[in-house]
DNA sequence: GTGAAAGCGCTAACAG
DNA sequence: CTGTTAGCGCTTTCAC
């Protein structure tokens, strides 16, 4: 390798490799006059840092690991790009590493990111990986961890995510206040907390608006667009007078409008809808989508400044007492995004 | 740190530290016995490699540079993931650099990815940058370099791009093969290579077909939505009788699609619509949208793959010869995506 | 304010 | 087939 190192530099000035180094990483005990010989002739021996040596030596490689299950799916790809632009700010780079590739690839992923001596990783969990100790064992070495999203519990780590339930309700309020009364549900898998959530979100914000909830108005589906048609369809042979649809998913809400246009009822007139998620194509939908944000970005961003937090108190050396602490929990407010879909004309 | 090192695993088996490195890494020269006791230990001590010691020896670190403008854009997304799905199978990871987080930071991140002493680097040009200089200061220190969709042919470096000469083509011909012969065409910025070429695949496509290239069917517009709302109006009011429109991207056919729902034009029956891209959300747009793919993800996946030739010729020391031989260029096939807006109901 | 020395954990000759 | 030796390039005490 012909790259230039502290000694060449070193050599260069007839001074001593150490004093490179601690010029260049701009040490006090170097004087101003040194350091400037020192970074005048790195640049013109076109110096660049060897990261490995010196992450090597100091046990940090400022990278931190990102694991997720695609980055192919817009949401996780907001995520990270929420994370990187505050990582950057702070000095850190991003080894990505996307679990679900091709099978489940969670275990090795963890692995390959502690192998590379990440100074943290930022995970969301893939499905409902029964085995957690992966995760388990970055806690073991103390490397920093945080959850965003799909988040455990059990795991005790800091974590970001947002308020299914709010955002449920919302939704719902928001129906409510258009004047529709007779509001129905397509739900999803219930076994999914998140979903579980935004299903009491709904009831309860009948509730509180003193609305009676009408087991016929739920539909319990799946999660994709058929689900949504079928909910839609089962809803309405049940009950010729619903008057608005909450989707769980903009998915749902997207097969709900399907089956809805299919059969020449109108949006917002007929039927209020209204889903969750904020998809890249629910503003283009004819009638456009009203949705919740899940304000990915923001997820990043925060799940980063958690990271961060972490490795602050790592450095304080608070280690053994925090376990007694409970790890910090930022919900996001999700974010009511109004379109054509609920918004009954006057 | 606590962590095992081969040291240790040496000290508990009564043997050397580099017997121990040979038989982890599978070298040849030691017995199966001694492998076999070697990994058990290793196992046992919850031994994990520390890739930053390994790496900085050996010099390959199995860590491949990407640098994209933004995981936030879904094309991206997807080409990342197309590259990780190879890299992966091949043992290699990902290092992500977004240079269009806020700014540009192109420059930053070649430098960066360079430090961290990747093994190569993939990536896709920003914006029209007039200095190359730091690709090429990627090139002069021997590191593969790989371009992907925004290419620049005076860096000679092994690309792969999607032939949008040829999707235009096919776009412009699925609609001739419709039955449609007043064929128009939404441009975009003509300074951009790719939408020139999508203009000449339009060109040629009537000539050789035989229809008259008609100026009057082409409205240059820049590349938006509101875009393609205008060029749609200029075009209907320069000539009543465009029976169909090629959009040079989904995001401009979008626009047009609004523009002619708005004044009760059917589409296809009146208009037939065709854009470029593959966005996702075309096929949720009523009627959904005919489009041109361009296959992300193949791009990724050839993009490493190209990576993985220029590491085997840089290996097996070609490094002079290889100057004068022209860098491979992959260009994709784009694929033509038939849905309900170009489909004429016979 | 500067330099000498040691070593992070690993791999790669080269001996044996 | 196994072990010894040397060092990748850097940071970091600790003397001076």
């Amino acid at each position: 390798m012909g790259r230039t190192t502290i000694h060449d530099i070193a050599k260069e000035l007839n001074t001593s490799p150490s004093t490179v180094s601690k010029a260049l990483n701009d040490h006090p005990s170097i004087s101003a006059a040194t350091k400037e010989m020192i970074r005048a002739t790195a640049q013109h021996l076109n110096y660049r840092q060897n990261r490995l040596a010196s992450s090597l030596r100091s046990g940090r490689t400022n990278i931190i690991g990102i694991l997720i299950p695609s980055s192919d799916i817009g949401f996780f790809g907001a995520v990270v790009h929420g994370i990187e632009k505050i990582a950057r700010a702070n000095g850190y780079n991003i080894l990505l590493f996307q679990s679900n590739v091709s099978g489940e690839y969670e275990v090795e992923g963890v692995e390959t990111l502690l192998q590379t001596s990440v100074d943290g990783i930022i995970a969301s969990i893939a499905k409902d990986a029964p085995n957690l100790d992966h995760f388990y064992d970055v806690k073991k070495r103390k490397v920093p961890l945080v959850l965003f999203d799909r988040v455990k519990d059990e795991l005790a780590a800091p974590s970001v995510v947002v308020d299914d339930y709010k955002g449920a309700f919302m939704a719902t309020e928001h129906l409510i206040q258009q004047g529709y009364t007779r509001i129905a549900h397509i739900s999803g898998t219930q076994h999914f907390k998140i979903f579980n959530d935004r299903l009491r979100g709904y009831v309860d914000a009948l509730k509180m608006n003193n609305i009676a909830i009408d087991d016929d108005l739920i539909h319990y589906g799946r999660n994709s667009i058929e689900s949504g048609r079928i909910g839609a369809e089962r809803l309405l042979a049940r009950d010729k007078n619903i008057d608005a649809i909450f989707a769980v998913e903009d998915f749902t809400a997207l097969g709900a409008q399907q089956y809805l246009k299919q059969h020449s009822v109108k949006m917002p007139e007929q039927i209020g809808l209204i889903g969750f998620g904020n998809e890249s194509f629910s503003p283009y939908l004819t009638p456009s989508l009203s949705t919740i944000d899940q304000q990915p970005t923001l997820m990043g961003e925060e799940a980063f400044t958690l990271f961060l937090e972490s490795m602050a108190r790592k450095a304080s050396g608070v280690a053994l007492t925090e376990q007694l602490e409970e790890p910090k929990k930022i919900v996001l407010d999700p974010v009511l995004i109004v379109r054509e879909s609920s918004v009954r004309t006057a």
